[in-house]
Order: structure tokens, then sequence, then C-alpha cells
DNA sequence: TGCCTAATGGAAACCGGTGTCATTGTCTAT
DNA sequence: ATAGACAATGACACCGGTTTCCATTAGGCA
């Protein structure tokens, strides 16, 4: 009747395409701006024009356009993952929580690796951050450990949650846990079933976390009376690899640990293998715990006992903390910024012979 | 001079943001139509101005706004990689083949889960297409299987490539492996070694996977003349309890299998399990053979004999039908459609006692 | 009843690119 | 010399939202 629509629209879009803000704006008899009012929840707004157009939207099946919405907000609906993590179990594991709480929101999420060895990282961040620009990132450590990158979150405006097994600076941009203190606990243990010779594979230098857990270590063994041996500490690189010959040059000593502790699961599977390799029966010969708690721990023989690392639950608090403040629920919780590991007891630790 | 310009702009940009076309067209003395030929090589134009313009950019370190080229062409610099797969070791490995040649492209790779569970799987995935304007998606298996989905890239334009173990009905937007070759040459090297009671551990009804798994192992059995007992073919899930089951199942028996296929590493690692928990030595009572090669199969104790499933060439293969024809290079290239899988020999096979 | 202020809605500009079509200039054919 | 073909470039609308600014309306108060 008004003239301006030719003739077919019957049900809910003229042409082929999907409906538009106009589309929606002519078929409830408002302005583009109200129905953007409308979508964004403004507050100044009539409850009976805002009832009208949510059923219209809701009838036509109308999802406002990301892409112009990002290019009008200066804003992508998009969280990044920013990672150069030797570690997949613990790529994967904090995909999967982040995921978890990104479903059914309007976010998605976006995988980025980058080279920490590169000195170009902060401008290889820099550059995909001012490009896609993100909603907001999660870092994984160790680059969450490089404080470059959290200011220039700050400079751009980007939100953004660092993982770490660091002290908690700053709890709104931070998750963590409490690495040493469960460390501790797993060496006490190994201590309290008998063993004093005790060698560490730790993670490579630079790393906080390697750092967190060679403390632990170190501190449990001062605590029960044990002597530090810097024979008995080797240097590994997180990988499966370095495991496997930290193991061997540990277990080649004249005078070899009884119990190893591994800085992660991958090398602790390492040190098993080299162990197996040895003709040692673990945990008869050799007790070893790890750390992170991946499925491989579970699936390798026998059961490795180790440090469970929550790193599914941080992702969600990662995500919950990003997330806070934009949608209705999500009222800024600071809280859940550290989580506890905890020692999971399975079959490789026995009292040495 | 001009007139325009208020004072300040005597590098790059005027205020404080990033250069857009519009400080490009004006700094060189063009349209910002010119410069968006220069951007996207439009062939019509001067070779002069193209290297005036470049010069310009690559000065000023001008990048388009994806936002905004998102919003004119309706298409996303974006690769979606959908997923409902219980086998993480794949994804990853996925993620890390797509982003191996993603990398110094301007496409990013955003990751979606879905439930393939669900009623609303073609629907959500249509949304979040439509919502996502993606480039291309990668569909992994089980869900690749499903035409639906296949039929709605078409539908909406949207590149894809489905990964799968199947027949090359499409190579243009396929890539496959050829499993049943695969498994028939390890139930081979089994039966050449001397076994004759071999057990199957399948994956769940329903993937084309686990049948092409199935039917190698079957048509290797009746190669070499044995007969296939049903008792000896139990149903997993992919999963590692399912393995643990299953192993647990066919090690029961009165006359138990010597050797066991498993349709993945992580069954195999169950199975494994459960032969150790049965105080049973690997590989001398019983020989087990993997399928993937994941990290999981060097990392157990002994390491698994496996088929190696080249699943991070396949996602290098994937990516570059995705960009096939969008760059300068990639001319196209519809070959490295199939990927074999291997034989890898390790430690997890002996012969029969 | 008339006036002032607050609440609401609309027109137009804008975000930063791309598409269509017109215009300009150069070269060749008649 | 002039028309036609073609190459190179520009003007302008458009993608689908948001924001600014202003006009209109409604309600409160004298």
């Amino acid at each position: 009747m008004k003239g301006i629509s030719v003739d077919s629209d019957s049900e809910s879009d003229g042409r082929n395409g999907k409906p538009t803000i106009n589309d929606i704006a002519r078929l409830s008899g408002v302005s583009k701006k109200t129905v953007s009012r409308v979508i964004n929840r403004s507050p100044l707004l009539n409850e009976e024009t805002r009832r009208r157009v949510d059923a219209i939207i809701r009838e036509t099946g109308y999802v406002p356009n990301p892409q112009a919405r990002a290019l009008a907000l200066r804003r992508n609906f998009l969280i990044g993952l920013v990672h150069d993590n030797p570690n997949a179990q613990m790529v994967l594991g904090m995909q999967q929580g982040l995921l978890s709480v990104l479903e059914g929101t309007e976010y998605e999420l976006i995988v980025r690796p980058v080279n920490r060895g590169s000195n170009t990282l902060v401008a290889d961040v820099r550059a995909f951050l001012e490009r896609q620009r993100l909603h907001g990132v999660v870092l994984l450590p160790p680059i969450s450990e490089d404080d470059g990158l959290a200011n220039l979150c700050v400079e751009l405006g980007c939100r953004y949650v660092r993982m770490g097994s660091a002290e908690l600076d700053d709890a709104a941009h931070m998750v963590a846990s409490n690495d040493r203190e469960a460390v501790r606990e797993a060496v006490a243990y190994l201590v309290g079933v008998g063993h004093r010779r005790i060698g560490i594979i730790t993670g490579p230098q630079g790393f906080r976390s390697a750092h967190e857990r060679q403390q632990g270590f170190v501190e449990a063994l001062a605590a029960a009376g044990i002597a530090a041996d810097p024979a008995l500490a080797v240097e590994g690189n997180y990988r499966f690899e370095s495991g496997l010959a930290a193991g061997r040059q540990l277990l080649a000593q004249g005078l070899p640990p009884t119990a190893i502790f591994a800085s992660n699961d991958e090398m602790a599977a390492g040190a098993l293998h080299a162990a197996r390799s040895l003709g040692l029966d673990v945990p008869a010969d050799l007790s070893i715990i790890g750390f992170d708690d991946t499925a491989i721990a579970a699936h390798i023989w026998p059961p490795l006992t180790t440090v469970r690392w929550p790193i599914v639950e941080m992702g969600k608090a990662a995500a919950r903390k990003l997330l806070a403040g934009t949608s209705d629920e999500q009222p800024e919780v600071l809280g859940d910024a550290l989580f506890p590991s905890a020692l999971i007891q399975r079959a490789s630790v026995a009292p040495p012979k």
C-alpha cells in the first residue's frame, strides 16, 4: 500500500538473500535506527515498539550481519587463541574450554599460532589484532608471559587473558594455577613413600611454568631435608624426545634416582620409555610422576600418577572473563582466577626397593 | 595546499588510526577505485600507476580492512574447520596442516565444533556459514560423510573440502586416504608373521572410515584363506575406554586372538591396557596394530605398530584446495586428493607363541 | 489551554572497501 | 580528418550495519 515494495514479499524476504535491517524496519514500520536499538537492547525505547520489532525479527529469522557490524563498530565478534605451544593437549583442552562457553553466543573462535622465537612476535600479533579487530584474545604460555603482548592488547583496546602458572598480579586478565604448590605435594608424596634420590626433568629455561614447577620440587626436597643434587636435574623442552633423552641421562648415572618427576606428561612418557629400554620396571624399579594429566597419562602403561592441570576449566574461565559484561548474564566475574592443580594417584609410583 | 587536510600529515596517517584506502588514494593522487585495483591485482591497470601506488602502500604500511572487504564482497577471508570429532589428535593434526598453509596468507582459521547427534546439524552449520560468509570450510569425518552438508556448501557458494577415507567421487572437494588398502597390508603383515586368530576392534557403525577399515580387514583375511569369526570383531567408538572394553571382551574368550587390529591408535592403547591388566605381555602374548600413527602410538610402550594416516599432509592439501586460484600461485591443483596410508612397523607385533 | 522539557523516531553521514558505468585519452581503420 | 575501438581511470552507488543530529511527539506543569 505504501508504494515502495514491488510485488512479492508475502512471507519474509523479498528476493533471495537473508533479510537485512532494512527489511525488518520496513516490515515493522519503524526506522533502521529503531531496529538497531532493539538489537542492541537500548534502554531508551518504547516497550511496545520493542516487542513488535522483536516479533518481526523472530518471525523472519533475521540475524544482523556480523561483517557490517564489525565494520561499523570497528570490533569483531571473534575471540582469538594465540599460542606457540609445544603441548598439543594443552592447546586442545583450552580450545575445548573456550568453545564450550562461546557456544550459543555470537562469538567465534579464531586460532592463531605464532613463533615465539621470531623477533617479530609482537609485530606479528599487532598486525593480527589490528586487522581482525578481535573482541579479545587468550594468550597461552609461554607467550602469555610476554609483557609486551599484554601491553599491546591494552594499547589496542583488545580484551585479553593470560594463562599461566604465575602470580596473580592482575586477576582480571589472568587465569592461573598453583603449580608450585602442586609439585610440592607430588614430591612430598614420593618422599612419603620412601624415595630420597629423586630426579627432575625440568621444562625449558625461560618458561615460568618450568620455573614454578622446579621451585616446587626444590622446596619439597628442602622441606624433607634432602640435599639437592645438581646431577639429578636435567632440562627438557616439554616434548617426548627430550623426556626420553633426559631419562636416559638420569638413569645412566652411577647412582641413579629411584624416582623421577617430569615437568609434563609427555616427558614423563619419554622417561618411562627410557626406563623400559633399560629393562627397568615401572614402578618397581623406578617411580615416575608427570604433570598436566593429559590424555596420554591415563593411556600409557602403567597409568601415570600425575598432577592434574585443569586446562579445560581454565579455558572456560578465560572465555567467561572475555565475555564478562557483554551479555545479560556474565556479571563481571573476577573470581575464579586461580585454579588448583591436584595430584592424581595412579600406578606409576611405588616404594623404592 | 589543497585545503582539505588540516595540518599534520607529514608521514602517513593524519590522525591516529591506520591508513585507509582514502589516504592511499589521496597520497598517490588517484581514486579509491584505482587503489582497489592495485590491491586486487586488476589486469587493466597501467604498470606505472601500479608501481606508484604500490610504493605508497608499502611506505605507509597500509593493509586493507578485512571487515570492509568482507562486507563489500559478501565473503570473509576465513577458513572454517567444522568438526565433531572424537579424535583429538586428528583435529589437532588437521589444524596444524591447515595453518601451515594459511600462514602468510590473508586467511585465518576459525574452528567450529558441532554436534553430529543433533538433528539441527545442517541448520546449525547453515546459520554459521550464512553469518560468517566463510571463504571455505573443511569438513572432518564423520560429518564429512554427510551429503547434506556438502549440498549446503554448494547452495551457499562456499568452498569446501571433505576429509575422508571414502571413494574419490569428487576430487575437487575431497581429500582422502586409502584406508582399506592400508589395513589389508597391515593384516597381511600379521598373517605373514604367523597369526591366524586375529581380532578387530572396529570404529562405530555409520562411520565410513570404520567401514573401510573393517572391509580391509575382512578382505585380508579372505585373501589369506582365513574364515572370519564374528566373535573376533567388537565395535568400539574410537575412544580409549571403548578399546579397553573391547580388548577385555576379546581376550576373555575361550580361544582368544593372538593379534588384534584396532581401528585407531587410541583404541589400540586401550587394548594394550586390557592385555596388561590381564598379565599378558605385548607383543610376546599378543600382537597389536593400530591406525593413525598419532603421537600416542610412539609414546606408549611398546611403541605401537600402526598405519600412518598422513593427517597433517592432508590438512595442507585441503588448505591448498580451498585457496586454489586465489593467489598468484596455487594453480588449481586438483591432484593430491588421495593420500596413501602406510604401515609403520614398530614393536607391538611378534609371531604368536 | 499553552508552553517547556523529555522521550522517541527519522534522515543522512559514516565505517572502508567493491561494483557499475561513464569519461577521458590514444591508436587504428576508413 | 573523423569515427570507432580500446585502455586507463574516476564518479557514484552500494554492502548492512551504527552514530550524529535534528524533528516530532507526548507528557508535565503553570
